[in-house]
RNA sequence: GGUCUCAUAGUUCAACGGAUAGAACACCAGUUUGCGGAACUGGCGAUCCAGGUUCGAUUCCUGGUGAGACCA
């Protein structure tokens, strides 16, 4: 509709201030279709946003085959539109949109430690992963999910030590646990063990240098213990619908920084302290002067950090790297980013670091060392009981796989929905209570909504396909509904802009409240005539097309039943 | 101490610098012959404080207050 009008515009008023135009909603006190506003405009021509609006209006109003009336408020033009133009551009509308087309994205997320379960914490950023890849993908990009594992390291060996010690030869199959969570149980007993015994510090050290010797008992143990954390990582993953196209290793990675340093060093990037170290000053950032490498060789995580993106640049030539980790990172990505870009390693303008805040429990931060962390697999165990506990009541005839089936959809909708309901920036207090909630504003309702659409759908009888729906029928009670629908790319493109899936959890969540009360006082198959109920499930199978490709994006699929 | 982020109904969250700040939960009052009530309708109720920029500020700037993160 919008590019109907800005098309007449420019073809009968004038073409470039046509493009500058501002659309918006029109409030719930005012009345017509679409606002026009002028306010840029009125700022660069130098005339009084009224004016410009009479000017417009007129123009506007010579155009009766779309605009049916017009009528000015304050600075805002509001249009009616035409019912049988409206509405044949609610039905034909989209909802594939290629804006990114030949753009590669590599996408960054989870990044896990082999040395436990993932947690509440890496759930927050899979939703963001996920939706965020899934927008790209949706708008036509080439997106490569990537993942880094921290795989080495002190805490690593931790668990290690403690399987070492104490484990006497014990495995995830004798305590029928899944595998993850039987290494995760030996990061915890360290961490007891330790209060006991400080000692246990001196040990991890030791265990450290054999493990960068290559000593093979305990590489074994590492790699055992690895594996098995892995394999219980990639259950969740595969639980949450989460793939990657590849996955970076520390323990590979952790020492090819020195490269790059020394590389710095020559084009006068980095510089020799006197104490040996190599460092970059970054001052004039207002990012102080960091170390890149220790006097003594060893990396830390930026030059780690360095050489990895260096190989994904190899790898796949992206023309967007996105980086989505916790905010309390937030300087190092500042530091690195600084690094890659004067290495010309990557532009600046292709990095961007999607950080998100913590999610708290109602008592504070999670710690793992004090065990109250709130565990992934355990938290979607429950959602999931919960779900199958309702639809088993609803629906006792389906096989009980299936039911089973529809209680995992309904329990990523739920944490999903939840967890992006939040801007990213913010931090989010974990409430178990609403997160596990299925009415309101929640995952759950939206799924819903579209149950019911196809529902609908299935008992009409019709093929759709070969009947052409008569758009004029259609009226005010599919208007607000119909101009929300419009707005299905405007929202897509401003989530991938603003790089947050909030925008789109927000207008799938309107779309669903319109159809919801839109549905519950106007009878589809019951329509008063043939024509209206044929043009009315056209206009639901878009309302469906649309929540069906949106929750998509966000990870959510709409079952058969609920 | 320095840097960054956040502050909106009782609670949890929305709001490209634009019309009377929008939802959900909770609370109160309703919807029986329904295409699926995990739903719908109505009510109650909010921009931390003080300045500034602007025709217009929840949004931008400055200074406070409070919370969190990071760096020494």
């Amino acid at each position: 509709m919008k590019s109907l009008i800005i098309e007449y515009l420019k073809k009968n008023w004038n073409a470039d201030q046509a493009e500058k135009i501002q659309f918006s909603p029109v409030p719930k006190e005012q009345e017509g279709d679409l606002a026009l506003s002028f306010f840029e405009l009125a700022k660069e021509i130098k005339k009084a946003p009224i004016q410009i609006a009479q000017e417009v209006e007129g123009v506007l109003q010579k155009n009766n085959t779309i605009i049916e009336k017009t009528n000015i408020s304050g600075p805002y033009l509001n249009l009616f539109f035409q019912n049988d133009v409206f509405f044949e551009q609610v039905l034909e509308s989209s909802v594939d949109f290629v804006t990114q087309k030949n753009k590669t994205i590599v996408i960054e997320f989870s990044g896990p430690n082999t040395n436990k379960p993932l947690h509440l914490g890496h759930m927050r950023n899979h939703a963001l992963g996920i939706a965020m890849s899934n927008l790209y993908e949706a708008l036509g990009a080439n997106v490569k999910r990537v993942n880094i594992i921290n795989d080495r390291g002190v805490h690593i060996c931790k668990s290690m030590l403690a399987y070492q010690k104490f484990g006497n030869g014990d495995t995830p199959e004798k305590q029928q646990l899944k595998t993850d969570h039987f290494v995760g149980q030996y990061y915890v007993r360290y961490e007891q063990e330790f209060k006991k015994d400080p000692n246990l510090k001196d040990e991890i050290q030791t265990m450290l240098v054999a493990w960068e010797e290559g000593d093979k008992d305990v590489r074994a143990i590492w790699k055992k213990m690895n594996d098995w954390t892995l394999s219980g990582h990639q259950k969740t993953y595969e639980r949450q619908g989460i793939a990657f196209e590849k996955s970076y290793y520390e323990s590979d990675w952790y020492r090819k920084g020195s490269e790059i340093a020394q590389q710095g060093l020559k084009k006068d990037i980095f510089q020799k302290r006197s104490d040996g170290a190599i460092t970059i000053d970054l001052i004039d950032e207002g990012l102080d002067e960091k170390v890149v490498l220790r006097a003594d060789g060893t990396s830390i995580y930026l030059t780690q950090d360095l050489a990895v993106a260096s190989q994904r640049e190899k790898d796949f030539h992206p023309d967007q790297m996105i980086y989505v980790v916790a905010d309390e990172q937030n300087y190092h990505f500042k530091v690195l980013f600084a690094c890659l870009d004067r290495l010309q390693l990557l532009a600046r303008e292709k990095l961007y670091h999607l950080g998100y805040g913590l999610v708290h429990l109602p008592e504070g931060r999670m710690k793992s060392r004090e065990g109250t962390v709130v565990d992934a697999d355990n938290l979607m165990d429950e959602l999931s009981a919960l779900a199958l506990v309702e639809i088993q009541s609803r629906n006792p005839d389906l096989e009980e796989s299936v039911q089973k089936q529809i209680a995992e959809q309904i329990m990523n909708a739920a944490w999903k929905f939840y967890l992006l309901s939040t801007s990213p920036r913010k931090s989010i207090t974990f409430d178990p209570k609403k997160s596990i909630a299925f009415e309101g504003a929640t995952g759950p309702y939206l799924q819903y909504a579209g149950v019911r659409i196809r529902s609908i759908l299935a008992k009409s009888n019709i093929n759709l396909g070969k009947t052409k729906p008569n758009s004029s029928v259609l009226g005010d009670a599919e208007k607000p509904l119909g101009a929300k629908i419009l707005a299905f790319e405007d929202t897509l493109q401003q989530a991938l802009e603003s790089k947050n899936p909030t925008y789109l959890v927000t207008y799938l969540l309107e779309l669903a409240q319109l159809w919801s009360s839109y549905y519950s006082a106007n009878s589809i198959l019951k329509a008063d005539t043939e024509e209206l109920k044929i043009a009315r499930l056209y206009f639901a199978q878009k309302m469906y097309s649309i929540l069906e490709k949106g929750l998509g994006i966000l990870g959510i699929e709409i079952p058969e039943k609920m």
